[in-house]
DNA sequence: GCAAAAGTGTTCGAGATACACCCATGA
DNA sequence: TCATGGGTGTATCTCGAACACTTTTGC
């Protein structure tokens, strides 16, 4: 026996060592924001990684990715998507380690307290102010971030980053963020009312010495609609 | 020793198999078809399946799904592009397999001799005229068949169906036949010529007891250009 | 001269863009 | 009363959609 197999493997049919690596991206102050982890163990030792881990022998591949969210996060629910699989021959020195990579948009409120992590130390750290990363980890973070941007133009994903009730403005800073450039207000909103894909609640809320903004809620919580 | 493996596996890093399935498109009598194997061995002997094989323990995923279409087809160069990866826990009833599907688009006038395959049946097979598949290649050939029809909205992707020379009417045809629906003429070519991917070759063509079409080229073949 | 596909412009409507002022509140 | 962000409508432009006739060839 060669320890815990999930196939047989032989001449034709090499085994590979399978993990799931997770972009999970939030908006904290106005920036886009992944977590990271400081790896406390070979290889790669004390670099940061995006979190991760190896897929269990009978663990469906969004799971695995659910998993190491909800075990850095405590979040669970959120969206998660399969983003590319990246299997390059020398990318990990352990051996052959082929990683599917997923990518994941956290509510900036549903990170009060995150579940503690043993050992390894976690941080979110702004897409533009990356340090170098561990294995190929800058390049799966950039593919990411290009394909989150890409879906703001012709889906309603950003929705995913807001909590349960939210204004106008806190939706239309998470554009910004994210896009990177500033956007008018009258036409953001336009365009927004042309969705469908919000309703006011009735509420407001009051943040300063200014007039109140309306709290909106999405209509459908946990869909991501493709637009136009 | 268990055969040969590409990592060590234990009971954290469970070894899985890796293949690559190719959904190898191309257009054939207005029809746009997929290239399918009949399966010699069990698992799921005499069904319809894609082409497929094991990864190499030193072959990256892109030269895997290469390999896979040059054995098959004969043809190397054309537009090869990850699609997604497949990992239920039950797709294979050999074990645990993990698939990363790829797909392929092969210029119609690259088929003339087909490379002769050992053993296996193959054909090619209208997308709206599939049999039931092996495994889970159904629902691949379906996701793959929708990612080549959105991107032919914000690219040049159908060029890589053209051989060196082609007519406008010929292309249109590519476009209605993947779109599944007819297109303006004047239209078509009007937008076409905002994109500044094609020239005229000067030469023309002559098909029939009417008058001849200008032949033209890509301007960078063998690049998909992302548009608007 | 006729059948058959190649080639070519203009009009119209919808949606994106640019742009400036009043409103409600807290200090 | 003033500073601050919340909220709203109109004019213009651009791009996609609809649409018909002339040209060149083979027979």
């Amino acid at each position: 026996m060669n320890g815990e197999t999930a196939v047989a493997a032989n001449r034709d049919r090499p085994a590979f060592g399978l993990t799931t690596d997770v972009v999970i991206f939030t908006i904290r102050e106005d920036a886009l924001c992944v977590l990271l982890v400081n790896r406390s163990r070979e290889p790669f030792a004390g670099v940061w990684a995006l979190p991760g881990g190896f897929l269990g022998p009978d663990e469906a591949l969004n799971d695995g990715a659910a998993r190491v969210l909800a075990e850095k996060t405590g979040v669970s629910g959120v969206f998660l998507e399969q983003l590319f699989t990246f299997g390059g021959p020398a990318r990990d020195p352990r051996g052959r380690v082929v990683s599917v990579a997923y990518y994941a948009l956290v509510p900036y409120n549903r990170l009060d307290r995150m579940a503690a992590v043993e050992g390894d130390r976690v941080a979110w750290v702004a897409v533009d102010e990356l340090p170098e990363l561990a294995f190929d980890h800058g390049e799966i973070v950039r593919m990411a971030h290009q394909r989150l941007a890409a879906k703001l133009d012709y889906s309603t994903i950003a929705l995913q980053f807001m909590p349960e009730r939210f204004t106008l403005s806190e939706l239309q800073s998470v554009y910004e963020t994210i896009l990177g450039e500033q956007l008018d207000k009258r036409n953001f909103r336009k365009r927004l009312r042309t969705f469908e894909c919000i309703e006011e609640t009735g509420e407001m809320f009051r943040a300063g010495k200014h007039r109140p903004a309306k709290l909106f809620r999405m209509k459908q919580p946990g869909t991501v609609e493709i637009i136009k």
